[in-house]
This record gives C-alpha cells, sequence and structure tokens, in this order.
DNA sequence: CGGCAATGTAAAGATATCTTTACATTGCAT
DNA sequence: ATGCAATGTAAAGATATCTTTACATTGCCG
C-alpha cells in the first residue's frame, strides 16, 4: 500500500484571495518554493506545514491528505 | 520570531508499549529513522508525519507542536 | 494591442531527511 | 555477573526540500 500526499494549497489560497507572492513574504519563504508544492513537485517540509496550518487556520486534513499511489 | 518543530513521539510510543524496531517494522522506514526523530536530530517528512499520526492514531498536535526557538 | 501582475519553470547549489552498515551503551532478566 | 533486547550513535551515500537567479507564459486591465 504506498501512499502518497496531496495538498489543497492552491484552493485554499484562492478562496481568500492571496497571491503566491503575498504568501511568501508571509511566510518567509520564496516563491517557488509555494509553487512548487503547489504543482506537486515536492511536499513541504513538517515544518513548512505546520506554518501553513496556522496562516491560513486550519486543520491538517483540510490541507494534507495521504492518498494511496 | 523563530519557530522550531517539537514532537512527542517517544512519549506516545512508549505509554502504548511499542520498541522503536516494531514501529521501524510497521512504518516500513528504518529504526535509526525514528531514533533521531525522538532524539531531535532531525523532524520528520512531512509524509512520515502523517504516517506516525495514521499508526498512533493522534491528531498532529498530539505529536507535534511549533515552538518558540 | 500593450503593459503589468501573477504564475510557471529551470538549473545550480545548500541543507535536510532517510538508508545502510556497524558498533557502543543501557537496562533488565536469568 | 552474563546475556539479550532495546536504544543510542556515527559515518557515508542517496534523495528530498528549499534558495537564488533568471526567464517564459498567462491573463487581465488600460
Amino acid at each position: 500500500m504506498l501512499l502518497k500526499v496531496r495538498n489543497r494549497i492552491k484552493e485554499i489560497r484562492l478562496t481568500k484571495g492571496i497571491s503566491q507572492i503575498q504568501m511568501a513574504e508571509d511566510l518567509q519563504i520564496t516563491r517557488q518554493t509555494i509553487n512548487a508544492v503547489e504543482n506537486h513537485k515536492y511536499n513541504p517540509s513538517l515544518e513548512l506545514a505546520l506554518k501553513l496550518m496556522k496562516y491560513f487556520n486550519v486543520t491538517i486534513d483540510e490541507i494534507f491528505t495521504l492518498e494511496e499511489e
């Protein structure tokens, strides 16, 4: 049972009307990192994942899910 | 405001009476990885963090916290 | 159409995460 | 005290995550 992480960062970001640029500034990371994570180039680190939860004020389940490959 | 990830993996594991060795087998990772994470040598990846939540059947807040440095 | 903001993408380099192999230490049961 | 299971630790190597710089594409507003 192979598991893979999916995220809904882009959806959540758009519903809040925030740009990648603003997110990057707020979170003190680069825009490219946000873009890569949104487009599933790679997963965020746990640290970044926790910051995203805090930033959007959502639970982990609302952003990340472990799905079968 | 520097933030750092803390975890309670060791506490949770011990309350459930599970060894690092058994955890490693169950989660299909190495014992050294569990040991390193428990002793805060580095953070688990988001993927491993999600697997740990599922394995222990706990919420993210029960395992991980973002604390000030 | 032209300009601008937002987004997508790419490549090189730095650091983090994880594995493999191996050995040392601890603590508990016999 | 000896043996054994569990834990701690270390070093080398592989892959993942993130930054920096740079340029391309998209879409929308004037």
